[in-house]
DNA sequence: ACCGGGATGTTCT
DNA sequence: GAACATCCCGGTG
């Protein structure tokens, strides 16, 4: 797990069904700057098969980066404060992408205390979906960016640690649609998860 | 531990 | 005008 391994995820990581991609990104390490985080928790999101997906209805101004190539970050604005990030997958076109919902942090701890200084304990610093784009400082000027590209100041790093064997799975939270499908995937016992196990 | 409500503004109907 | 891929705080047990 030496640094000297880490390597970006090329295209053809991430040219593949969301639902694929996502448990291969557990264990995997975002950057952004010099803040970094294990990746802990995922959901997939299935663009027009999926009525939970904002690619749902088609491309629309917010959305155009799901349509465009994969390895793209996806950033969108919720609930008047919140930034979320997604990895595109699959071809360009079909809408597919991996929300990014919980890290375990690595580096940069103290910026991210900083950025989440309402944060009390370590595991609140990037325990969801928007509590990791605040503590890595992800927000919208960052939609679009290639994350396979090697001068982009956010990425996604393979450092050798393999996915785990048998990932925790679950429906995906804070839906109001497709609410049984089963697209969440987590590190099984790992105290930064969005949620409690069981 | 668990639950309920408020914040806050963009996006889409 | 409603919904929103959320978070935080303060209540109660």
């Amino acid at each position: 797990m030496g640094d000297r391994h880490a390597r970006r995820l090329t295209p053809d990581f991430y040219r593949r069904d969301s639902r694929v991609v996502a448990p291969e990104l557990l264990n995997k390490v975002l950057v952004c700057g010099n803040r970094s985080g294990r990746i802990v928790e995922v959901e997939a999101y299935a663009g027009s098969a999926d009525p939970a997906s904002h690619a749902y209805r088609g491309p629309t101004k917010r959305n155009l980066t799901m349509f465009g190539p994969p390895g793209r970050l996806y950033v969108y604005f919720t609930y008047g404060m919140h930034w979320c990030a997604n990895a595109v997958c699959d071809e360009e076109g079909r809408g597919l992408a991996v929300l990014l919902r919980a890290l375990s942090p690595i580096e940069g701890r103290d910026e991210m205390r900083q950025a989440r200084s309402r944060a009390r304990r370590e595991r609140d610093l990037c325990s969801g979906p928007a509590k990791l784009c605040q503590a890595l400082g992800i927000d919208g000027r960052l939609d679009g960016v290639d994350l396979t590209s090697q001068d982009a100041i956010v990425s996604i790093v393979d450092d050798g640690v393999v996915p785990p064997s048998e990932p925790g799975q679950s429906c995906r939270i804070g839906l109001s649609v497709a609410t049984e499908e089963p697209w969440r995937w987590y590190v099984a016992g790992d105290p930064n998860l969005s949620r409690a196990e069981r």
